[in-house]
DNA sequence: AATCAAGTCAACCGCATTTAG
DNA sequence: CCTAAATGCGGTTGACTTGAT
């Protein structure tokens, strides 16, 4: 038969996460690792369905996550991309490492869709783009997909010591999903990502937390049952951040899954066959949009 | 200062796909 | 192979913030 079910409904919480539960929440992450969220919520004791639990990590706490002030680079990025593949968010999300899914479809609603009717009378929208698709149409949009991980590629293997990380858990996406990795160049994220990163983000949620209600103090940080972060909190001027003694211990005791490296023959060979019978290097970012045209 | 409208974004919901038993 | 749970994804909602009146 099948298991067992993940997260009975009842007693479940809902609604914004305090930095209580980030707190376990990470912990429990840097101790585990990230999946098996079905058992995440039993084992930390947080009253949260594991898809609740699994949304936080990967839109919030995530080491590496920037949040706010896109770039027009990251701008132009996330428009060529929806241009190319429609409102696949994840998989614009992968070519911009730092960024979430939601942080991108939330910026393309409410800035870039505006933007972009203004400037070209309604263009912008998809929907009609996306849906409806049919078979050939489908087959297309895989070539696209397969055609725009090879600019992403190039781009990333033309580049002085590149790291990569490929994102073990949901920014995986469909544009890999024949069994490629996609590597993520990563531009400004710290070269060994670690969960530090991750309690940067808690801190900065307890800022705001701070702000809103003076009465939660940072004791409220302390009491849980298999955590130890209270005693690695610390202010830092900069950002407030939490100290990296934490993520420093924890790292020791812990393998960080993140892969730094990852093998590339296979993928350059594959690229440098197709370069060779493109015979372009394809900045992405100047592919023109009349190209993808001629693929639908 | 109070009220309302518009904008923003974190989180939820439901569906599709993948995976485990 | 079948079934059901787990997971991932995109659409949508609603609480909160900000700006205008």
């Amino acid at each position: 038969m099948g298991r067992p079910p993940c997260c009975d409904k009842v007693g479940v919480k809902k609604g914004p996460w305090t930095p209580e539960e980030d707190i376990v929440l990470v912990s429990y992450i840097q101790q585990h690792g990230p999946g098996n969220w079905r058992a995440v919520p039993t084992n930390t004791g947080l009253l949260r369905c594991s898809k609740s639990c699994r949304l936080r990590w990967t839109n919030y706490l995530r080491p590496g996550i920037r949040r706010g002030n896109f770039t027009e680079h990251e701008e132009k990025m996330i428009i060529h991309l929806q241009a190319l593949l429609g409102n696949r968010w994840a998989a614009i999300a992968s070519y911009l490492p730092q960024r979430t899914d939601n942080d991108i479809k939330n910026y393309w609603n409410t800035h870039l869709k505006k933007k972009l009717g203004k400037g070209q009378g309604g263009k912008g929208e998809d929907s009609s783009e996306t849906k409806s698709i049919s078979k050939g149409q489908w087959e297309r949009r895989l070539q696209t997909d397969i055609h725009t991980a090879k600019q992403a590629l190039c781009e990333a293997l033309s580049l002085d010591k590149p790291i990569f990380i490929s994102n073990s858990n949901s920014n995986s996406n469909s544009v890999m999903e024949s069994n490629l990795t996609l590597p993520q160049r990563v531009d400004s994220v710290p070269p060994t990502p670690t969960y530090a990163s991750s309690t940067e983000n808690i801190a900065r949620l307890l800022q705001n937390w701070m702000k809103k209600s003076p009465n939660s103090s940072s004791s409220a940080v302390s009491s849980d049952s298999n955590t130890n972060f209270s005693a690695g909190l610390s202010s830092s001027p900069s950002e407030g951040a939490i100290s990296t003694t934490f993520s420093a211990s924890v790292e020791a005791d812990h393998e960080v899954k993140f892969e730094t490296q990852m093998p590339l023959s296979l993928l350059e060979k594959w690229l440098l066959d197709d370069a060779a019978a493109q015979g372009h290097e394809g900045d992405f970012m100047d592919m023109a949009l009349g190209e993808t045209a001629d693929l639908f």
